[in-house]
DNA sequence: TGAATTTTATAAGTGTACTGATGAAAAGTG
DNA sequence: CACTTTTCATCAGTACACTTATAAAATTCA
């Protein structure tokens, strides 16, 4: 059998898994705005501090693969942070190429202060699915990031 | 019972839909690019020309429902389309607010070379899925979008 | 009909997210 | 020790994706 040409009449956005995805990213982003708008955090914003709070003394390479972004994103996500306070990127006399990150207290009280309404957010996307079928996509979820992390510039770590 | 205090120190970036759910977008977007990149489009590129193909003579603002696009940013990707020759952009003397989008003979003929890459991106990124769950995670993608729907700026029509 | 409202598109500004190039410093090698 | 390679951060450039504001045209209605 000859293979079947595909015409893009027949081709529907609904049975696109890319397209749904873009679309979940958009409602995942809007939610956490919504919530923490009192904070001014993004989502990307508060997976870097969380990143660096959990790792004091990081450099931007490291921080970039743990939270999943490339270098540069991660440099500018730094810039803005850094402009309002919320961390501070030190020098290290050992290698100085690398900028060594850490929280300031103003960074710290922002991120403990943000967690429930970042929490909040999180529910609120998965709540349109029964409650049994949460925990099955999330695993779905990892699995498919986990298998095809190599394929994103900035694979995780993990 | 009081209120559970959550110390950001017990969050794991593991633990967040949202994190997972950005993690995937870059996957999805590079495994598009990867394979249609003899083409030059990107993923909203490519929905846009479905778009204007599906229904010829749209307005911008249908347009940008139709694929869950602001109309700011709708007319961005529209320049770049238009600029590339792929797509016209007609003053309506009936209506002399609206663009109405039609797609060249160039349009034409790159969607449809497109196609075939596109679907191999939508397959890889469901690949790591047994057969049987990548229906069903398509289908709780679905209900995820069209419950939250309306929390995004630019909601669907369907 | 004239004024208020709504609709469509655009512009300016912020923030991801990538590629590719550059520069500086460290690490490895003959 | 000089030379190459690697590593870390940054810069320039492109493309989403949003908000708010503006302008122009159409619609509504007093």
């Amino acid at each position: 059998m000859v293979a079947h040409k595909v015409s893009p009449d027949r081709i529907e956005l609904d049975d696109l898994p890319g397209h749904h995805i873009r679309r979940l990213q958009q409602i995942a982003v809007a939610l956490f705005l919504q919530e923490a708008e009192p904070f001014g955090l993004t989502p990307v914003q508060y997976a870097a501090l969380k990143g660096v709070a959990s790792a004091p003394g990081v450099d931007q390479r490291t921080l970039a693969r743990a939270i999943g972004l490339d270098t540069s994103t991660t440099g500018g996500v730094l810039d803005r942070l850094e402009a309002r306070g919320l961390l501070q990127r030190n020098a290290n006399p050992e290698d100085r190429r690398v900028r060594l990150l850490t929280l300031t207290p103003a960074g710290c009280d922002l991120l403990e202060q943000v967690t429930p309404a970042m929490l909040r957010a999180q529910q609120r996307i998965l709540e349109p699915l029964p409650a049994a079928e949460r925990k099955q996509f999330m695993r779905m979820l990892r699995t498919l990031v986990q298998a095809n992390n190599a394929l994103s510039r900035a694979p995780s770590e993990a």
